[in-house]
Parts: structure tokens; sequence; C-alpha cells
DNA sequence: GCTATTTTCTAACTAGCATTAGCTAGGCTT
DNA sequence: AAGCCTAGCTAATGCTAGTTAGAAAATAGC
């Protein structure tokens, strides 16, 4: 029955089963994306892997379970993406060139890691509450994570002390995430992207400075 | 069988029939809000007004049908308060203000005609395919209404004319829309809220002017 | 080559869903 | 007062989904 994933058991050689069981992931993570948790069923699932819908069910206890594991790991690629893109700066890095590297990072998983977490973004809300519930860990540590950054780019000047961060973060990660409703990428497109917003968000639209 | 909605028949006295159709789609737009589209049944509906399930036919063909209306009147209900609040502003208002404005009177309408709005944001990426087509219309005739105001704001030099308007009026949506999934609102909430972003918004995050 | 274990399939079961058909009761109109 | 329209109810239908149990096939181990 298997209700534990058990990370890697201690000598098995690659089993066969660590292939399906990631296949049934994007698979499923590419239908969620597409026309979401309900109106996927599991039987579209299977078939996009070549199997039954009763075969899933040697990998995985429910369907709540795969939409918990594609939701985790959508928010872990733009994580994991983000924080390489940041660290890979030099230490002298600007707070300009961090901020641009981190919103590239996300921009970029969004649209190559493509579906869990475009995926993410669609399906969060019509998750079960429960799920919702556990999965927020992982969201608000990455969330964090940026938090920190705006803290100590505004604790060193890089960002005007007016600023209410409170306000900034999530708007920077609404115009991020809206991406995936609308955008579709040419070949330079993410970073031309990047680049906009970066200049939107750190200079503003208007031309000069004005009363605040 | 009732097929079409003949808005407000010659003569009648307010129907019975209005209210409850009215009172049906409200509860409709909130559960939608709160569980997504699939996950609300037509009995949740129905039993929330105080009917059975089948009853509801009497007003509506199908559920699919209720759901098209509770999107249509998401966004008609956003883009007449924007337009009212950005009309109401006297001839010589400045950019910022009619930005604000605008800004202001979208946040507010995601909050406080609430379940219609929000709802439409949730449930927009779970509609079938064939009706999300039909619903863009209302949508893109609400973004054009930014997007022209946003084009002679830039013509009239209120823009800086290196600002891309294409990856501008998504980063604002983003920004905007994405407060339902986080915003709680408090009592003054709302204004200051629209008041942050549009400081973000127009003046940048960043203390002085820097290079591009 | 035989056996044990993994992996998948078949075939059903159950529950819940949207939808429909026919009925009922009250009120408006004439 | 008769009959029609309105508004809603009840009960049934058909379908589809998630899930399960056991058989079959594939794979690996000895």
């Amino acid at each position: 029955m298997q209700t534990k994933v058990s990370p890697d058991a201690p000598s098995s050689p690659a089993r066969k089963s660590v292939v399906s069981r990631r296949e049934i992931l994007d698979a499923a993570a590419g239908l969620f994306h597409q026309k979401g948790y309900y109106a996927t069923t599991l039987r579209d699932i299977a078939s996009a892997v070549g199997m039954k819908a009763g075969s899933v069910y040697y990998h995985f206890d429910s369907k709540e379970q795969i939409l918990e594991e594609v939701l985790d790991i959508g928010i872990e690629v733009v994580f994991e993406a983000v924080r390489k893109g940041i660290e890979a700066l030099p230490e002298t890095a600007s707070w300009r060139e961090r901020f641009y590297a981190g919103l590239r990072a996300h921009l970029a998983s969004l649209f190559q890691h493509g579906d869990y977490t475009s995926a993410n973004i669609r399906i969060f809300g019509q998750a079960p509450a429960e799920i919702r519930e556990r999965h927020s860990r992982i969201r608000h540590a990455y969330e964090n994570y940026w938090a920190d950054m705006y803290r100590s780019a505004q604790a060193a000047g890089a960002i005007r002390p007016e600023i209410n961060l409170t306000a900034l973060q999530p708007l920077v990660f609404g115009a991020m995430n809206w991406a995936v409703e609308w955008y579709r990428p040419g070949k330079d497109g993410i970073n031309s992207l990047a680049r906009d917003y970066t200049d939107i968000l750190m200079n503003g639209m208007q031309p000069a400075k004005t009363s605040k």
C-alpha cells in the first residue's frame, strides 16, 4: 500500500517506480495547470503516461496526494532557482542586481519548469483547505526569504525608508505571478521581461521625482 | 424553459424571480470564490438560498450559465467602479491622481463587491474554454480602458518614454489582483493600500535616481 | 530456469453530481 | 370563479469520478 515516500530506500538501484512516479507527477502538473485540479481526472493523468487509472494507486494513495506533491514541488523549484540565482552573484552586487536576479529567476522558473510552478499558482486556490494549510509552510518559507532581502535592503538604504514593505512584497509577487496568465515567452523573452519589471519597480513609471 | 434573460420585462413590478435570481447569483459567487467552481455543487448553491437543487433550474439553464454570469458581473462591477472613480475627478487632475483613483477603485471593488470580483479572479482559470472565450470580451474591454489611459499618459509625458507599456499594464493588474490572495482589509485599509501601491509604482522603490 | 517481488491491468463498486420530468400550491387576471 | 402563470419541490435518471481487489505481466534474484 505504500504510505510513506521513504526517500531513496537504503540500497535500491534506481527503481522503476521512481521513474513512473515522476512521470505521473509531471503529467499531473501539466494537466492541473491546463485544466485545473477538479477538471483533471485520474484517467486523464494515467493515460497521459500510458497507464490505466487503477495503476496510479500503486504509486499514490489518492488524487489529493498527487496534488499535494505537485504544489510542494512547484514552490521548491522556484525557491531553489531564486536562491541559486542570487547566491551566484558576487558579494559586491548592488540591491538592484540582486533584485533583478531574483525576479529573473522567479519568472524563468515559471516558464521553464513550467508546469509545476504555474500549476501551483493556478490551483492553489482550488485545493482543499487542509492541503492548503499544510502547503502554506513551504510558501511562507519562500516568502520569508524575500522578506529578509527587502528588509536588509531597506536597512542598507537601497530601498526608500518610506516604502511599506508589507505592501511592496505582495505587489511584486502579484506582478510576477500574474505573468502566468498572460505572458507567452519568445526567445529572449524572459530576460527582457525581467528587465522591464525591474526598471518599473526600481525607478517607478514617472519621469522626474515628485512629491510623495 | 426560459432561455433568454430578457432584461427587465416591459412593465413587471419587481418580480419575485428577479430577486431569487439575484440571490442565487450572490450565493454562487460567494461559494465559487471560496471553494472554486467544480467543488461547488448546485446543492450547495441552492441550499444557501433555501431552495432545492432542482429549483435552480427555473432560473438558470445550467450551472455553466451561472458561472458565466458571475464572471461577467465580476468584471462589470470593477469596470464601472473604476470608470466612475476616474470620471469623478476634475479635468485638471494629474496622471498620478487618476492612477490612484483607478487603483483605489479597483482594489475597493475587489473587497466591497467582494465575491463577484474575487470569484472572477479565482475561477477564471477553471472555466471551460468556451466560456472563457466568451467572457474574454468583457475582460479585454476593461483592459483596453486601462491601456488607453496608459497610452495617453505616456504621450502626455506623465510616464517615462522608456517604459514598456506592454509590461507595465500586466504588472499593475497582477499587483492589484494578487491582493485577493492575501489582503484582509481593516478600516482605512484599502485607501492606504492604494496609496502604498501608487507610491511604489509611480516613484519606484529606490531612493535616488540611478542609471537605467 | 525458477521464484519472488514489482509493477500494471481488468473490472467492478460506490457515491455524488448535474440535469430532467412531472407535480403542487398560490396568486393574478379576466 | 376559472384558469393560467409563477415558483418551487420531489424523485428519478444517467453519468462520471475516485477508489479498490484480485489477476496478470514484467522484472530481478538466485
